[in-house]
DNA sequence: CGGATGATGTCACTTGGTGTCATGGAGCCT
DNA sequence: AGGCTCCATGACACCAAGTGACATCATCCG
């Protein structure tokens, strides 16, 4: 007989989910959560820094697969040309879930605080591809610039893509939203 | 006799920045502020939606300032240099208050929830300047690409420029990391 | 067999944030 | 002048997010 059922962070993650989607996030506490759960409160935040977390614990999985396919691109590759590689390999895993990312998705779209959270949260991700571009021998201003821009072409196909009426590939609206980019920037 | 002193708002930024800037952000309650102000934490929440929101109040203004630049390019401006004239006029705006602008942006970086907020209002300054860009003529990807990259811009020219070592001006930075951003996107 | 471990529960407390009603000087109308 | 309304502020009670401290008890390990 086990003392406790197992899994509780991923029973507490999925409690969030939906209620908060049912109620939406200002409408469901965290004791509501916990208890949803079959937990108490406190042990909410054993799991989690913060009632918004629950829905970010992914990130870190996102920020290592970047990190990983800048430092896979092969060694002629530009700095933009590495950012595309990580870019491709990050719309692989959201393919794969996208019923899954398109819920979060409009979760996040419908309250201000989690946009502050999803936007801390891809400022660190940019952050991390500057570093591995840094690694590559790239310099600060460039590293950073690339990061960010393809950051933004990330975030910017990401919405087109969960968009219900798109049935196009995320790696497509990635690729295109990258010559729109480079159209844009070259005067 | 005046029943009130003037400027209640000013006070309790001032207070805030102080307080802030002294015991750090954490370690300041509302209720501190407010006393500091000669006024009470219910009055405080009638001035600012939030704690945080007492150092972004002059963001409107930004949006505003940066809007019109965009809307006042030579109608010839491809879309990233009608954005490279709204990040000049910010420019301007913020070599006239230096000294504030970098004790504000210390006590920012000092707690992520203040990062937080600083993004949520670049993401609306961006968005903004991509509905200006957009009233220009130029369509969707495109407006929001160069927008996000010119924010982008804004952002790491601005970290630079408040760096005690520094001693260039804002708009050289700016206009330096444009260069950058052209090169690293042109391929 | 017994003690250490570690995930969870319990409880009390601080602080951010809000709803509601009271207060009283300023300004306006007659 | 007298009185009236306005409105910024105060007072008070309340909820929910987070945190610290200590208790509990199945499992694991020697």
């Amino acid at each position: 007989m086990t003392r406790w059922q197992p899994d509780a962070q991923g029973r507490l993650q999925q409690a969030a989910l939906t209620l908060f989607d049912e109620r939406g996030f200002d409408n469901t506490t965290v004791a509501d959560i916990a208890a949803q759960a079959g937990l108490t409160k406190r042990t909410f935040f054993r799991h989690f820094a913060d009632k918004r977390e629950v829905l970010f614990s992914g990130s870190a999985q996102l920020v290592e697969l970047f990190v990983s396919a800048v430092a896979a691109a092969p060694k002629s590759a530009a700095p933009l040309d590495a950012v595309a590689a990580a870019l491709s390999a990050g719309s692989e895993m959201f393919e794969e879930r996208r019923e899954f990312a398109s819920r979060r998705q409009r979760i996040i779209v419908a309250n201000p605080e989690l946009q502050e959270r999803e936007l801390i949260k891809l400022s660190s991700l940019a952050a991390a591809v500057a570093t591995a571009l840094h690694d590559r021998g790239f310099e600060d201003p460039a590293a950073i610039l690339a990061a960010e821009a393809g950051i933004a072409v990330f975030r910017v196909s990401f919405e087109r893509w969960v968009d219900p009426t798109n049935r196009r590939t995320l790696d497509e609206i990635i690729h295109e939203s990258l010559a729109e980019l480079r159209a844009v920037t070259s005067t």
